[in-house]
DNA sequence: AGAACGATCGACT
DNA sequence: GTCGATCGTTCTA
């Protein structure tokens, strides 16, 4: 049930693909928080100038992405938020998965208030809850006290989604037309490991990552009505 | 010691 | 679509 050691310890492509469709847990004093993942971005310290640790940057912030697999890296953003990763390959190799977006399925009353939203959640703003990087952060409770943190724990880890929410299979198995008709040069249909229909586009504000910021590590489930921007066709 | 800059979000035009 | 909030990290000197 639990995800392993061995899942992060893989090339950090694979894992942030393997990722999409699996569930994160967040077990926490006032109740237990999951949420399936629906979006996430590769992050590789080198040989990627979007990553913080590039070119093998080893500072107080990245250390733990120079750590073993299975690690949360959490780190504050625009001096406001926080951005939840979890380290992959093996110790010395600096690479990361950005979690970017969650599908609230657990505990769905505790994050509205973390994210101070009224209850009860209207459609659109259930929708909402995990739809970004730094919400999903409020939503689920994490936070820098976690950076560092062992995902093979018992308090937040990852772990393969219930059979009574494997509908994800059914509503994106048979979506390849969807690559046909909209000339995405910048995207592309794939299969994740687990077998659920994903698309790779361009990671979202790395701007200033030159040639990286074509690199197609941004991963999202087709069709998912909770990502933070659905995958684009502009450039 | 000081300055520049975000792997974002929500309010607003 | 634009813009400001807000502060730790990193780099430069």
């Amino acid at each position: 049930m639990k995800l392993q050691r061995d899942f992060y310890n893989r090339p950090v492509l694979t894992v942030a693909q393997d990722l999409i469709g699996k569930t994160l847990v967040h077990v926490t004093p006032v109740g237990t928080l999951k949420s399936i993942i629906v979006e996430t971005e590769a992050y590789d310290g080198t040989c990627d100038k979007g990553c913080h640790a590039y070119p093998y940057k080893n500072t107080p912030r990245t250390s733990v992405l120079f750590g073993p697999a299975g690690h949360a890296y959490v780190y504050l953003i625009y001096g406001m938020y926080c951005c939840f990763n979890i380290v992959t390959c093996s110790a010395e190799y600096p690479a990361a998965v950005l979690i970017r977006a969650l599908q609230p399925i657990e505990g769905t009353e505790i994050m509205a208030n973390y994210r101070r939203q009224s209850l009860p959640l209207t459609s659109a703003t259930y929708k909402k809850l995990c739809s970004g990087p730094g919400k999903l952060c409020q939503a689920m409770d994490i936070t820098r006290s976690d950076n560092g943190l062992d995902m093979c724990g018992d308090t937040l880890y990852i772990e393969e989604t219930g059979l009574e929410h494997q509908q994800l299979r059914f509503s994106s198995i048979q979506h390849k037309k969807q690559a046909a008709d909209s000339t995405n040069l910048c995207c592309q249909q794939l299969q994740s490991p687990s077998g659920l229909s994903i698309t790779a586009s361009p990671r979202i504000n790395i701007d200033y990552a030159e040639e990286a910021v074509d690199f197609l590590w941004r991963f999202t489930l087709d069709d998912s009505p909770y990502l933070s921007v659905p995958p684009g066709r502009k450039k």
